[in-house]
DNA sequence: CACAACTTAATTGCGCACAACCGACTTTGG
DNA sequence: CCAAAGTCGGTTGTGCGCAATTAAGTTGTG
């Protein structure tokens, strides 16, 4: 019952259904999102920006849990598109606002179906959906905080170089 | 209580869990499998392996629902440190079998401590986190299955170019 | 004012994911 | 035996996701 090789295949099982849930979604958004020209996480990005406008990158970051790396060229390709604006805020020149362009804000109307073409894939109802969601909500900041209690340790454990920039 | 922009915010919540989780969860195996020289997909490819081996790039694919854009680097680097070889099959010279080095199937000892840590931090009980996986692979075939739906449509809708592998 | 510490965004580098395509090989139908 | 069709692994191009670094700007302190 508790032979070594069973701890691993439940392992197996137990990430990689969250593993396969995230591509499984990714994929069905790529369909959907395909008319619209936007990519999952880009349209997430939209998700924020069609509630308010204009907003910092960083607040960007804390609202989708994304850093720069990720965010800069995503912006990056959306602007090209001519679907947000980015401008250096005056008061804070170190602060980017994404802005909504005019199509931006017009292709708001078309992503308007794509909820419940989600919610009928998934064969859920609306109560199910919500309650998966805040199963998950939690076990997300389980996780988020075991991470950063990790990071924590390993950091201990290596404190050496915290400022050692350049090893000339 | 259906207001147009209502139905966005709530989409938002729903995919967006799903896709935080995920992140959450490889964040969380990048601290567990630092200590191995792992990143999360490798440590899936080697769950397969330690069960069984060899075993063909397709079969892995099929296991894990990676293609081999994905997979031939991501072997390749397990190749070069040493966990696997890729020897050619002698039967049929276009498959490529995967087998462990004894290095690899050394590395099983160290992995065995993974699943507890995972399951201590997302603070769920073998019973509820089993219940978890259960639904989430029910929805993950639903949106699979909706996806390739989908994909069916747009492709009887612009059937024109199958044989048309270059418009030189 | 000068200057160090801090903050913010961008950049760089690596590793996935996936679509599209390619070349080598095997199988099948004649 | 040969040609068409199918299979298999690999490559290429695009787009994330994240750590580490860099550049630019702001703030606090003397």
């Amino acid at each position: 019952m508790d032979r070594p090789g069973d701890d691993l295949a439940l392992d197996r099982q137990l990430c990689f259904a969250v593993y396969a849930a995230s591509r499984a979604f990714t994929g069905l958004y790529r369909e959907l999102l395909a008319g619209l020209g936007l990519t999952y996480p880009q349209y997430l990005v939209m998700l924020v920006l069609w509630e308010r406008e204009p907003v910092a990158v960083r607040e960007l970051g804390e609202a989708l849990r994304l850093d720069s790396g990720t965010l800069s060229p995503l912006l990056r390709r959306l602007d090209t598109a001519g679907l947000v604006r980015r401008v250096r805020s005056a008061a804070d020149e170190r602060v980017v606002e994404i802005a909504l362009t005019a199509e931006g804000r017009t292709l708001r109307g078309e992503a308007e179906r794509v909820p419940d073409a989600v919610l009928a894939a998934t064969g859920l109802t609306l109560g199910e959906a919500d309650e998966l969601r805040v199963r998950l909500d939690r076990i997300t900041a389980s996780a988020a905080d075991a991470t950063a209690r990790l990071r924590a340790e390993a950091g201990d454990r290596s404190p050496t170089e915290v400022h050692q920039r350049k090893r000339s």
